[in-house]
DNA sequence: CTACTTACTTACTAATTAGTAAGTTTTTTT
DNA sequence: AAAAAAACTTACTAATTAGTAAGTAAGTAG
Protein backbone atom coordinates (compact mmCIF):
# COMPACT_ATOMS: atom_id res chain seq x y z
CA UNK A 1 0.00 0.00 0.00
CA UNK A 2 1.32 3.25 -0.83
CA UNK A 3 -0.73 6.08 1.23
CA UNK A 4 -4.18 5.80 2.97
CA UNK A 5 -6.07 8.47 1.79
CA UNK A 6 -9.20 8.25 4.30
CA UNK A 7 -11.71 10.69 4.23
CA UNK A 8 -11.82 12.48 7.72
CA UNK A 9 -14.60 14.52 8.72
CA UNK A 10 -12.22 17.98 8.79
CA UNK A 11 -12.05 17.01 12.49
CA UNK A 12 -8.66 17.61 14.26
CA UNK A 13 -6.17 20.05 11.95
CA UNK A 14 -2.71 18.62 12.18
CA UNK A 15 -0.03 20.84 12.84
CA UNK A 16 1.12 21.32 9.68
CA UNK A 17 -1.90 22.75 9.32
CA UNK A 18 -2.79 24.97 12.08
CA UNK A 19 1.00 26.52 11.16
CA UNK A 20 0.00 27.27 7.97
CA UNK A 21 -3.77 28.69 9.11
CA UNK A 22 -2.44 30.65 12.15
CA UNK A 23 0.66 32.56 9.60
CA UNK A 24 -2.09 32.92 7.03
CA UNK A 25 -4.30 34.72 9.81
CA UNK A 26 -1.32 36.80 11.04
CA UNK A 27 0.19 37.56 7.09
CA UNK A 28 -3.41 38.94 6.27
CA UNK A 29 -3.91 40.97 9.69
CA UNK A 30 -0.29 42.08 10.49
CA UNK A 31 2.27 41.02 7.85
CA UNK A 32 4.62 38.91 7.04
CA UNK A 33 7.75 40.92 8.84
CA UNK A 34 5.71 41.30 11.96
CA UNK A 35 4.91 37.73 12.90
CA UNK A 36 7.96 35.31 14.39
CA UNK A 37 8.08 31.49 14.71
CA UNK A 38 8.15 32.36 18.14
CA UNK A 39 4.31 34.09 18.36
CA UNK A 40 3.43 31.33 16.25
CA UNK A 41 4.66 28.87 18.61
CA UNK A 42 3.47 30.22 22.07
CA UNK A 43 0.40 30.66 19.85
CA UNK A 44 -0.09 27.04 18.83
CA UNK A 45 1.20 25.26 22.15
CA UNK A 46 4.25 23.89 20.67
CA UNK A 47 8.09 24.99 20.89
CA UNK A 48 9.57 26.99 18.10
CA UNK A 49 11.72 24.13 17.02
CA UNK A 50 8.60 22.16 16.12
CA UNK A 51 7.81 25.13 13.70
CA UNK A 52 10.93 24.80 11.97
CA UNK A 53 10.51 21.00 11.76
CA UNK A 54 7.58 21.66 9.03
CA UNK A 55 8.81 24.64 7.80
CA UNK A 56 12.83 24.86 7.88
CA UNK A 57 13.02 28.49 7.29
CA UNK A 58 10.56 31.49 7.46
CA UNK A 59 11.16 31.51 3.61
CA UNK A 60 9.72 27.93 3.71
CA UNK A 61 7.15 28.64 5.55
CA UNK A 62 6.16 31.69 3.25
CA UNK A 63 6.15 30.01 0.30
CA UNK A 64 4.04 27.41 1.24
CA UNK A 65 1.59 30.12 2.44
CA UNK A 66 1.62 31.54 -1.19
CA UNK A 67 1.63 27.73 -2.99
CA UNK A 68 -1.59 26.57 -1.01
CA UNK A 69 -3.49 30.05 -1.95
CA UNK A 70 -2.23 29.16 -5.25
CA UNK A 71 -3.71 25.75 -5.16
CA UNK A 72 -6.93 26.94 -3.62
CA UNK A 73 -7.50 29.70 -6.36
CA UNK A 74 -6.84 26.86 -9.33
CA UNK A 75 -9.58 24.57 -7.35
CA UNK A 76 -11.89 27.41 -6.95
CA UNK A 77 -11.93 28.24 -10.57
CA UNK A 78 -12.64 24.59 -11.39
CA UNK A 79 -15.60 24.11 -9.11
CA UNK A 80 -18.88 23.14 -11.16
CA UNK A 81 -20.80 26.01 -8.64
CA UNK A 82 -18.20 28.73 -10.54
CA UNK A 83 -17.72 27.48 -13.81
CA UNK A 84 -21.28 27.13 -14.51
CA UNK A 85 -22.43 30.54 -13.60
CA UNK A 86 -22.75 32.89 -15.60
CA UNK A 87 -20.33 36.32 -15.92
CA UNK A 88 -22.28 38.63 -13.57
CA UNK A 89 -22.41 35.72 -10.86
CA UNK A 90 -18.79 34.72 -11.49
CA UNK A 91 -18.23 38.50 -10.62
CA UNK A 92 -20.53 38.31 -8.12
CA UNK A 93 -19.01 34.98 -7.03
CA UNK A 94 -15.58 36.99 -7.03
CA UNK A 95 -16.72 40.07 -4.88
CA UNK A 96 -18.02 37.44 -2.28
CA UNK A 97 -14.33 36.45 -1.35
CA UNK A 98 -13.13 40.07 -0.98
CA UNK A 99 -16.22 41.01 1.34
CA UNK A 100 -15.47 37.69 2.91
CA UNK A 101 -11.89 38.94 3.79
CA UNK A 102 -13.65 42.40 4.99
CA UNK A 103 -15.76 39.96 7.54
CA UNK A 104 -12.87 38.48 8.97
CA UNK A 105 -11.88 41.36 10.52
CA UNK A 106 -10.74 42.96 7.84
CA UNK A 107 -7.98 40.89 6.50
CA UNK A 108 -6.23 42.25 3.28
CA UNK A 109 -5.87 39.85 0.24
CA UNK A 110 -2.72 37.83 -0.14
CA UNK A 111 -1.46 40.20 -2.91
CA UNK A 112 -2.03 43.14 -0.84
CA UNK A 113 -0.11 41.97 2.26
CA UNK A 114 2.61 41.01 0.51
CA UNK A 115 3.00 43.52 -2.56
CA UNK A 116 4.49 46.58 -0.21
CA UNK A 117 7.20 44.14 1.55
CA UNK A 118 7.94 42.04 -2.10
CA UNK A 119 11.68 43.08 -2.35
CA UNK A 120 12.13 41.68 1.02
CA UNK A 121 10.31 38.37 0.11
CA UNK A 122 12.41 35.08 -0.60
CA UNK A 123 12.29 34.63 -4.53
CA UNK A 124 10.43 31.77 -4.52
CA UNK A 125 7.66 33.23 -2.99
CA UNK A 126 7.94 36.08 -5.37
CA UNK A 127 7.30 33.87 -7.57
CA UNK A 128 4.16 31.71 -6.66
CA UNK A 129 2.96 35.20 -6.20
CA UNK A 130 3.21 36.56 -9.70
CA UNK A 131 1.72 33.51 -10.95
CA UNK A 132 -1.26 33.90 -8.27
CA UNK A 133 -1.87 37.68 -9.58
CA UNK A 134 -1.17 36.89 -12.91
CA UNK A 135 -3.37 33.76 -13.21
CA UNK A 136 -6.51 35.33 -11.45
CA UNK A 137 -6.21 38.50 -13.75
CA UNK A 138 -7.13 36.10 -16.33
CA UNK A 139 -9.39 34.58 -15.06
CA UNK A 140 -11.23 37.26 -14.60
CA UNK A 141 -10.72 39.01 -18.07
CA UNK A 142 -12.21 35.86 -19.66
CA UNK A 143 -15.09 36.27 -17.69
CA UNK A 144 -15.20 40.16 -18.55
CA UNK A 145 -14.80 39.07 -22.23
CA UNK A 146 -17.69 36.71 -22.00
CA UNK A 147 -20.01 38.88 -20.10
CA UNK A 148 -19.38 41.88 -22.56
CA UNK A 149 -19.81 39.44 -24.96
CA UNK A 150 -23.52 38.03 -24.44
CA UNK A 151 -24.21 42.02 -22.83
CA UNK A 152 -24.40 41.68 -19.40
CA UNK A 153 -21.48 43.57 -18.56
CA UNK A 154 -20.45 47.01 -19.73
CA UNK A 155 -16.70 48.18 -19.99
CA UNK A 156 -14.92 50.02 -22.43
CA UNK A 157 -11.08 49.27 -23.00
CA UNK A 158 -9.61 45.22 -23.18
CA UNK A 159 -11.32 42.99 -20.79
CA UNK A 160 -7.40 42.48 -19.85
CA UNK A 161 -6.98 46.10 -18.79
CA UNK A 162 -10.38 46.21 -17.54
CA UNK A 163 -9.11 43.21 -15.12
CA UNK A 164 -5.89 44.39 -13.90
CA UNK A 165 -7.95 47.78 -13.19
CA UNK A 166 -10.50 45.86 -11.15
CA UNK A 167 -8.31 43.60 -9.13
CA UNK A 168 -6.28 46.36 -7.88
CA UNK A 169 -8.90 48.53 -7.13
CA UNK A 170 -10.51 45.12 -4.89
CA UNK A 171 -6.92 44.99 -3.58
CA UNK A 172 -7.02 48.11 -2.70
CA UNK A 173 -10.45 48.35 -1.17
CA UNK A 174 -9.54 46.08 1.21
CA UNK A 175 -6.49 48.33 2.17
CA UNK A 176 -8.62 51.44 2.28
CA UNK A 177 -10.83 49.46 4.80
CA UNK A 178 -8.31 48.21 7.52
CA UNK A 179 -7.41 52.33 7.47
CA UNK A 180 -10.72 53.12 8.05
CA UNK A 181 -13.22 51.47 8.21
CA UNK A 182 -15.51 49.05 6.07
CA UNK A 183 -17.68 52.06 4.51
CA UNK A 184 -15.12 53.18 1.75
CA UNK A 185 -14.70 49.26 1.08
CA UNK A 186 -18.66 49.12 0.27
CA UNK A 187 -18.44 53.03 -1.29
CA UNK A 188 -15.81 51.28 -4.07
CA UNK A 189 -17.21 48.09 -4.10
CA UNK A 190 -20.35 50.05 -5.01
CA UNK A 191 -19.10 52.27 -8.06
CA UNK A 192 -17.25 49.06 -9.49
CA UNK A 193 -21.12 47.43 -9.67
CA UNK A 194 -22.39 50.69 -10.79
CA UNK A 195 -19.90 50.74 -13.69
CA UNK A 196 -19.98 47.30 -14.84
CA UNK A 197 -23.77 46.51 -14.72
CA UNK A 198 -25.80 48.10 -16.96
CA UNK B 1 17.16 86.98 18.39
CA UNK B 2 14.81 83.79 17.52
CA UNK B 3 16.14 81.82 14.78
CA UNK B 4 18.19 82.56 11.67
CA UNK B 5 16.12 81.11 8.78
CA UNK B 6 18.82 82.20 6.13
CA UNK B 7 17.58 80.76 2.42
CA UNK B 8 20.44 78.41 1.80
CA UNK B 9 21.31 77.00 -1.47
CA UNK B 10 19.46 73.82 -0.60
CA UNK B 11 23.40 72.49 -0.40
CA UNK B 12 23.86 70.37 2.51
CA UNK B 13 20.79 68.75 3.88
CA UNK B 14 20.89 68.39 7.80
CA UNK B 15 21.50 64.73 9.48
CA UNK B 16 18.13 65.22 10.93
CA UNK B 17 16.64 65.53 7.14
CA UNK B 18 19.17 62.94 5.78
CA UNK B 19 17.79 60.67 8.05
CA UNK B 20 13.85 61.62 7.06
CA UNK B 21 14.99 60.88 3.12
CA UNK B 22 16.96 57.63 3.60
CA UNK B 23 14.05 56.28 5.86
CA UNK B 24 11.69 57.49 3.53
CA UNK B 25 13.32 55.59 0.73
CA UNK B 26 13.42 52.66 2.66
CA UNK B 27 9.87 52.98 4.02
CA UNK B 28 8.57 53.23 -0.11
CA UNK B 29 10.90 50.43 -1.12
CA UNK B 30 10.86 47.80 1.13
CA UNK B 31 8.03 48.29 3.76
CA UNK B 32 8.09 49.94 7.62
CA UNK B 33 9.06 46.45 9.32
CA UNK B 34 11.82 45.97 6.94
CA UNK B 35 14.59 48.39 7.89
CA UNK B 36 16.15 49.07 11.21
CA UNK B 37 18.20 51.95 13.05
CA UNK B 38 21.08 50.23 12.01
CA UNK B 39 20.82 50.21 8.31
CA UNK B 40 19.73 53.73 8.27
CA UNK B 41 22.82 54.31 10.43
CA UNK B 42 25.11 52.63 8.68
CA UNK B 43 24.15 54.14 5.01
CA UNK B 44 24.23 57.59 6.68
CA UNK B 45 27.83 57.14 8.17
CA UNK B 46 26.67 57.96 11.77
CA UNK B 47 26.36 55.57 14.75
CA UNK B 48 22.83 54.63 15.64
CA UNK B 49 22.77 56.36 18.27
CA UNK B 50 22.59 59.61 16.45
CA UNK B 51 19.32 58.36 15.04
CA UNK B 52 18.20 57.76 18.33
CA UNK B 53 19.25 61.36 19.43
CA UNK B 54 16.84 62.89 16.12
CA UNK B 55 14.50 60.93 16.95
CA UNK B 56 13.73 58.60 20.10
CA UNK B 57 11.89 55.58 19.14
CA UNK B 58 11.29 54.23 15.43
CA UNK B 59 7.66 55.58 16.19
CA UNK B 60 8.92 59.11 16.31
CA UNK B 61 10.78 58.43 13.10
CA UNK B 62 7.28 56.94 11.05
CA UNK B 63 5.32 59.72 12.81
CA UNK B 64 7.61 62.32 11.41
CA UNK B 65 7.60 60.74 8.29
CA UNK B 66 3.34 60.62 7.65
CA UNK B 67 3.58 63.87 9.11
CA UNK B 68 5.89 65.10 6.51
CA UNK B 69 4.10 63.81 3.65
CA UNK B 70 1.18 65.39 5.39
CA UNK B 71 2.73 68.96 4.99
CA UNK B 72 4.13 67.90 1.62
CA UNK B 73 0.11 67.38 0.32
CA UNK B 74 -1.26 70.52 1.67
CA UNK B 75 1.50 72.50 0.69
CA UNK B 76 1.15 70.87 -2.96
CA UNK B 77 -2.27 71.13 -3.59
CA UNK B 78 -2.17 75.25 -2.20
CA UNK B 79 0.47 76.00 -4.48
CA UNK B 80 -0.87 78.03 -7.84
CA UNK B 81 0.57 75.97 -10.32
CA UNK B 82 -2.32 73.16 -8.77
CA UNK B 83 -5.10 75.48 -8.01
CA UNK B 84 -4.66 77.52 -11.50
CA UNK B 85 -5.14 74.39 -13.34
CA UNK B 86 -8.30 73.04 -14.61
CA UNK B 87 -9.80 69.53 -13.52
CA UNK B 88 -8.27 67.30 -15.81
CA UNK B 89 -4.89 68.95 -15.85
CA UNK B 90 -5.18 68.92 -12.12
CA UNK B 91 -6.01 64.91 -12.64
CA UNK B 92 -3.28 64.96 -14.67
CA UNK B 93 -0.69 66.31 -12.28
CA UNK B 94 -1.68 64.10 -10.11
CA UNK B 95 -0.87 61.12 -12.07
CA UNK B 96 2.03 62.26 -12.49
CA UNK B 97 3.17 62.50 -9.39
CA UNK B 98 2.31 58.64 -9.07
CA UNK B 99 4.54 58.12 -12.40
CA UNK B 100 7.30 59.85 -10.74
CA UNK B 101 6.71 57.08 -7.83
CA UNK B 102 7.12 54.37 -10.66
CA UNK B 103 9.99 56.13 -12.06
CA UNK B 104 11.76 56.27 -8.72
CA UNK B 105 12.64 52.27 -8.86
CA UNK B 106 8.57 51.71 -8.60
CA UNK B 107 8.58 53.05 -5.36
CA UNK B 108 4.95 52.68 -4.04
CA UNK B 109 2.68 55.03 -1.62
CA UNK B 110 3.01 56.16 1.42
CA UNK B 111 -0.51 54.53 1.89
CA UNK B 112 0.42 51.37 -0.27
CA UNK B 113 3.39 51.25 1.87
CA UNK B 114 1.56 51.06 5.10
CA UNK B 115 -1.80 49.71 5.02
CA UNK B 116 -0.59 45.98 5.29
CA UNK B 117 1.10 46.62 8.30
CA UNK B 118 -1.17 48.92 9.52
CA UNK B 119 -1.99 47.47 12.99
CA UNK B 120 1.38 47.15 13.65
CA UNK B 121 1.66 50.74 13.58
CA UNK B 122 1.51 53.31 16.25
CA UNK B 123 -1.42 55.21 17.08
CA UNK B 124 -0.08 58.91 16.41
CA UNK B 125 1.46 57.49 12.62
CA UNK B 126 -2.14 55.38 12.57
CA UNK B 127 -4.03 59.07 12.66
CA UNK B 128 -1.57 61.05 10.36
CA UNK B 129 -2.22 58.01 7.92
CA UNK B 130 -5.85 58.21 7.98
CA UNK B 131 -5.59 62.04 7.60
CA UNK B 132 -2.94 62.19 4.70
CA UNK B 133 -5.51 59.51 2.80
CA UNK B 134 -8.92 61.57 3.42
CA UNK B 135 -7.64 65.23 2.80
CA UNK B 136 -6.05 63.70 -1.11
CA UNK B 137 -9.64 61.99 -1.44
CA UNK B 138 -11.49 64.77 -0.19
CA UNK B 139 -9.20 67.06 -2.75
CA UNK B 140 -9.65 64.59 -6.14
CA UNK B 141 -13.42 65.00 -5.11
CA UNK B 142 -13.64 68.27 -5.73
CA UNK B 143 -11.62 68.10 -8.31
CA UNK B 144 -14.05 65.30 -10.40
CA UNK B 145 -16.89 67.51 -9.20
CA UNK B 146 -15.70 70.40 -11.04
CA UNK B 147 -14.89 68.73 -13.68
CA UNK B 148 -18.06 66.98 -14.16
CA UNK B 149 -19.59 70.11 -13.99
CA UNK B 150 -17.83 71.90 -16.44
CA UNK B 151 -17.96 68.70 -18.85
CA UNK B 152 -14.30 68.10 -19.26
CA UNK B 153 -14.41 64.93 -16.82
CA UNK B 154 -17.34 61.72 -17.53
CA UNK B 155 -18.21 59.18 -14.80
CA UNK B 156 -21.37 58.08 -12.87
CA UNK B 157 -21.95 57.65 -9.48
CA UNK B 158 -21.14 60.75 -6.65
CA UNK B 159 -17.35 62.18 -6.55
CA UNK B 160 -16.67 61.01 -3.38
CA UNK B 161 -17.40 57.49 -4.39
CA UNK B 162 -15.33 58.08 -7.72
CA UNK B 163 -12.18 59.81 -5.99
CA UNK B 164 -11.93 56.88 -3.86
CA UNK B 165 -12.00 54.42 -6.22
CA UNK B 166 -9.14 56.13 -8.38
CA UNK B 167 -6.76 56.67 -5.43
CA UNK B 168 -7.30 53.35 -4.38
CA UNK B 169 -6.36 52.36 -7.92
CA UNK B 170 -3.45 54.16 -8.42
CA UNK B 171 -2.31 53.12 -4.87
CA UNK B 172 -2.91 49.26 -6.07
CA UNK B 173 -1.11 49.90 -9.28
CA UNK B 174 2.21 51.08 -7.97
CA UNK B 175 1.97 48.19 -6.07
CA UNK B 176 1.58 45.57 -9.08
CA UNK B 177 4.13 47.43 -10.67
CA UNK B 178 6.43 46.50 -8.17
CA UNK B 179 5.13 42.44 -8.33
CA UNK B 180 5.48 42.38 -12.06
CA UNK B 181 6.58 45.55 -14.09
CA UNK B 182 5.51 48.80 -15.41
CA UNK B 183 3.58 47.57 -17.99
CA UNK B 184 0.68 46.73 -15.67
CA UNK B 185 0.84 50.22 -14.37
CA UNK B 186 0.73 51.91 -17.65
CA UNK B 187 -2.71 49.59 -18.34
CA UNK B 188 -4.50 50.63 -14.94
CA UNK B 189 -3.42 54.11 -15.72
CA UNK B 190 -5.07 54.31 -19.72
CA UNK B 191 -7.91 52.60 -18.30
CA UNK B 192 -8.54 54.99 -16.15
CA UNK B 193 -8.17 57.85 -18.18
CA UNK B 194 -10.00 55.98 -20.92
CA UNK B 195 -12.85 55.94 -18.94
CA UNK B 196 -12.78 59.50 -17.29
CA UNK B 197 -11.69 61.45 -20.58
CA UNK B 198 -14.41 61.94 -23.31
C1' DC C 1 9.97 -7.87 19.09
C1' DT C 2 13.07 -4.78 16.45
C1' DA C 3 14.12 -1.12 13.39
C1' DC C 4 12.73 2.86 11.63
C1' DT C 5 10.19 7.11 10.95
C1' DT C 6 7.52 10.98 12.52
C1' DA C 7 6.86 14.61 15.41
C1' DC C 8 8.25 16.74 18.41
C1' DT C 9 11.21 19.13 23.09
C1' DT C 10 15.30 20.85 25.34
C1' DA C 11 19.06 23.52 25.12
C1' DC C 12 21.76 26.19 22.75
C1' DT C 13 24.16 29.94 19.34
C1' DA C 14 25.07 34.02 16.84
C1' DA C 15 23.02 37.99 15.07
C1' DT C 16 20.08 41.75 15.34
C1' DT C 17 16.80 44.59 17.49
C1' DA C 18 15.30 49.04 20.02
C1' DG C 19 16.74 51.75 23.42
C1' DT C 20 19.70 54.16 27.32
C1' DA C 21 23.37 56.49 29.95
C1' DA C 22 27.36 58.86 30.12
C1' DG C 23 30.88 61.22 28.01
C1' DT C 24 32.94 64.16 24.11
C1' DT C 25 33.24 67.35 20.46
C1' DT C 26 31.35 71.11 17.87
C1' DT C 27 28.65 75.07 17.39
C1' DT C 28 26.17 78.91 19.08
C1' DT C 29 25.11 82.45 22.39
C1' DT C 30 26.38 85.80 25.62
C1' DA D 1 36.64 84.01 26.30
C1' DA D 2 33.22 81.46 28.95
C1' DA D 3 28.92 79.22 29.23
C1' DA D 4 25.55 76.70 27.29
C1' DA D 5 23.25 74.11 24.05
C1' DA D 6 23.36 70.91 20.04
C1' DA D 7 24.96 66.98 17.89
C1' DC D 8 26.88 63.56 18.30
C1' DT D 9 30.05 58.71 19.93
C1' DT D 10 31.14 54.98 23.01
C1' DA D 11 29.64 51.39 25.55
C1' DC D 12 26.24 49.01 27.21
C1' DT D 13 21.52 46.22 28.22
C1' DA D 14 17.68 43.28 27.69
C1' DA D 15 14.77 41.25 24.45
C1' DT D 16 13.93 38.99 20.32
C1' DT D 17 15.21 36.95 16.10
C1' DA D 18 16.09 32.74 12.94
C1' DG D 19 18.15 28.67 13.11
C1' DT D 20 20.67 24.17 14.80
C1' DA D 21 21.94 19.91 17.25
C1' DA D 22 20.88 16.38 20.07
C1' DG D 23 17.71 13.79 22.46
C1' DT D 24 13.04 11.54 23.22
C1' DA D 25 8.45 9.56 22.91
C1' DA D 26 5.03 7.58 20.14
C1' DG D 27 3.57 5.28 16.34
C1' DT D 28 4.43 2.11 12.08
C1' DA D 29 6.49 -1.67 9.30
C1' DG D 30 8.61 -5.84 8.74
Amino acid sequence: MITKAVAIPALAPDTRTRILDLAETLLLERGFNAFSYQHLARELGVKPAAIHYHFPSKDDLGTALVARQLRRLRKWRGLPRVTNLGPVQQLDALLAVYENHLGQDRRVCLFGALAADFRTLPAPMQAELRTFNRELTEWLAEVLAVGRATGTLRFVGSPAAKSAQVLTTLAGALQVARVHDETPFQVIVGQLRLELLP
